[in-house]
DNA sequence: GCCTTGATGTCAGTTGCTGTCATCAGGGTA
DNA sequence: TACCCTGATGACAGCAACTGACATCAAGGC
């Protein structure tokens, strides 16, 4: 057995998903979930940048599933539909994660702070989403547009599918919002 | 002649630009702002809720000219062309600041939590427009998505105007990305 | 001439975050 | 067995963002 406990991040996790469901994430030292993880203020910081990263953690596999649906969709389908591909993928893998997305979401909109890191992660998401789809020959602009497209419309499904009371498939929901929005921009 | 110098929140935002400009955001305290404006660190925070805020202090003009032409539109536009006609209004404005828009952006995107910041305020944009469309009548889902795409829009278009090297009209960037966006959500 | 008001200064304190050095079990090597 | 070496952690000092509480003092009204 080693020294210490085993899965630290797991625990810094976990506790500060706590605390921060108990008090709310801005009420909360990161000294605070140091202690109830058994570690210290200064073992957190070496396992997140900051505070606010620990409740994403998990950001980078969706990156893969989204940069894999694009790389395996077949050649002839229409950017939009790529892209949408890609957000239904990261969306299945989503709620593979049972009731910690809802739990996740909850805490995130009740914290301004937050709300920005999730923001900037999502713009991210659409800018590796852009290059994905120029490296399959997609014009520059359109390329951001259709990523930026995308986005919006995981924004608003994912928006739609936390406020549904039972679970549910998130990818219908992507794929609604996508016809949503083809309507929309029709008009 | 008062007791202290005038315009207290126009020279710390003059301050901040400087030092942004010249060392970085982030290498720069709200000290030494407060400093270069004859003014102490705690008027600072008197002024601007947060160091970022300096940077997006005209951020309400923006607000008010997009639901002004929300309002202004006449019955039966498309919901979409409304969106984006709030679009060129606010780009109007904007360009209207002259070098300051291209300054301000450049030191954004030269910062990481200034452009989660920027996100933030993006986002309540969309929130605000997608609102106003509803007082039009427009479905709640329907006039989120029509907000997002427009916000959208404006912003792939503002990066393009920011990166062109003369001084051209904004609005028709807007109009440009928009058309883009059809063409792309329509495949 | 007094009093209220509002913008500012002063100061102490909390919290996020960083740099630096110490600690110590496990594993490899002589 | 004895010796390092590594990697995760702790301990501690320090900076910068922010906040609360109280003091200051010119301007303007009474």
């Amino acid at each position: 057995m080693g020294r210490w406990q085993p899965n630290a991040r797991g625990r810094l996790l976990k506790a500060a998903l706590e605390l921060a469901g108990e008090r709310g994430f801005e009420q909360t030292t990161v000294a605070e979930i140091a202690e109830r993880a058994g570690l210290t203020e200064r073992t957190f910081f070496r396992h997140f940048s900051d505070k606010r990263e620990v409740l994403f953690a998990g950001a980078d596999q969706l990156k893969d599933v989204i940069v894999a649906t694009v790389a395996a969709a077949p050649d002839g389908l229409a950017p939009i539909e790529v892209a949408v591909a890609a957000m239904e993928a990261a969306g299945a893998v989503i709620q593979e994660g049972g009731d910690l997305p809802r739990q996740r979401s909850a805490i995130i909109a009740a914290s301004a702070e937050l709300q920005e890191r999730e923001l900037i992660k999502l713009a991210s998401l659409a800018a590796l989403l852009a290059d994905a789809l120029r490296r399959r020959g997609v014009d520059g602009p359109a390329a951001s547009l259709t990523a930026e497209a995308a986005i919006a419309v995981f924004r608003i499904a994912f928006e739609r599918w936390v406020n549904e009371p039972h679970q549910q498939e998130l990818p219908p929901f992507i794929r609604e919002s996508m016809e949503e929005l083809k309507a929309v921009t029709a008009g």
